[in-house]
DNA sequence: CTAGATAGTAGACCGCAGTCTATAAACTTA
DNA sequence: TAAGTTTATAGACTGCGGTCTACTATCTAG
């Protein structure tokens, strides 16, 4: 499954990837996304550039990668927890997306204004960023109806859409984003 | 109070800026503000590169201007009617943004992407383009809450970014924008 | 061992945003 | 008129992301 065929050929240099993310996450989490060129990425992994084309088309797509590479890891801990009531779980998980944002809110920032004139880029960020945490706060909403915790006459998929809204606008906005944002939020969802 | 000083020097140009933004303005559209250059907007307009940067320092800065020059314009309009609901009338207001959006949705989402990497133009951005519909949005939910339309416990900001995040959201995110999400919008807000 | 394929490297190249310089043009004040 | 100031223009320049080429290195298949 992680074999790919390679019927000949020159193998890939197998540490290549792996120094090429770590340059790329510590000099862009020092500098910033726009501070960083490629050209600096390449010579702090010892490679020469063209070997990183090699791997990911632009450096948008090698920055998502480099700073997602343990995700899920950041969106699935607190969820399903039943001694808690819905709103203080959505309210932990808000909590632990914004602590990731903390490290990682400015590249992400920067990998969303990338998205905005590349579709292929926006796809991929969507998978690997937006999706995951919908489904999970779509499923959390879903259990507070079942529950009784939420009314059914609520739109799950709307509110999803403003839990994610609400601290996409923050973060792109230059807001804090952080442990009162996800209070207010969780305290509005879930308002009697 | 529009008459700068000028004691002594060669006067600008008086019909260069319109003639740069009218280029601007049309080019964009055609285009898409990544496939405008600098010097495609000034070869346009009849004038040097350096002209243009004579009055606006980056290329976000100018399209920002070119493309708001008709603002508050388009977030006013349909506001404080008092023969419909407020669930209508902020209805209303979204389609009308939306319909904004049909036609200068890809260049703002350009801005919002160059915003993220320049915190002066971000705040230019908040000034021209976010602050005003958050005014008419939080001012439309107070005189909802005023009237009985809208219960008092709830958090009129919150809703607010609600609404607005809702919106970015999608529109970030490459979904439709559109009377739809209008409508989805407003009665998920006034929801019983 | 040979032929073919793929990967790595160095460096030229392109188009772009933004800066800078030299020169000419158009104004004000003395 | 002369000096001083600001603008307009053309063009050189820098640094960037991304492409391309020429050459070398390392693999597989026969």
């Amino acid at each position: 499954m992680s074999e790919e065929k390679h019927s000949g050929g020159r193998p890939r240099d197998a540490d290549a990837a792996a120094s090429i993310k770590a340059a790329t996450l510590k000099l862009v989490r020092e500098r910033g996304y726009n501070k960083v060129s490629i050209a600096a990425i390449a010579s702090a992994a010892g490679v020469a550039r063209q070997t990183l084309y090699n791997r990911w088309s632009t450096k948008a797509d090698l920055v998502l990668e480099a700073v997602f590479e343990e995700t899920g890891h950041y969106a699935d801990a607190p969820l399903h927890n039943p001694n808690k009531s819905c709103k203080l779980q959505l309210e932990a998980f808000l909590i632990q997306v914004f602590t990731h944002l903390k490290e990682s809110g400015s590249p992400i920032r920067s990998l969303i204004a990338a998205a905005q004139d590349d579709p292929a880029f926006r796809e991929a960020l969507r998978e690997r960023f937006v999706k995951p945490r919908e489904v999970l706060v779509i499923d959390l909403l879903q259990r507070a109806q079942d529950q009784g915790e939420l009314s059914r006459t609520r739109d799950v998929k709307m509110l999803s859409n403003f839990i994610h809204g609400a601290f996409w606008y923050a973060l792109l906005n230059g807001e804090p984003v952080d442990a009162r944002l996800a209070r207010d939020i969780a305290n509005e969802i879930f308002v009697a």
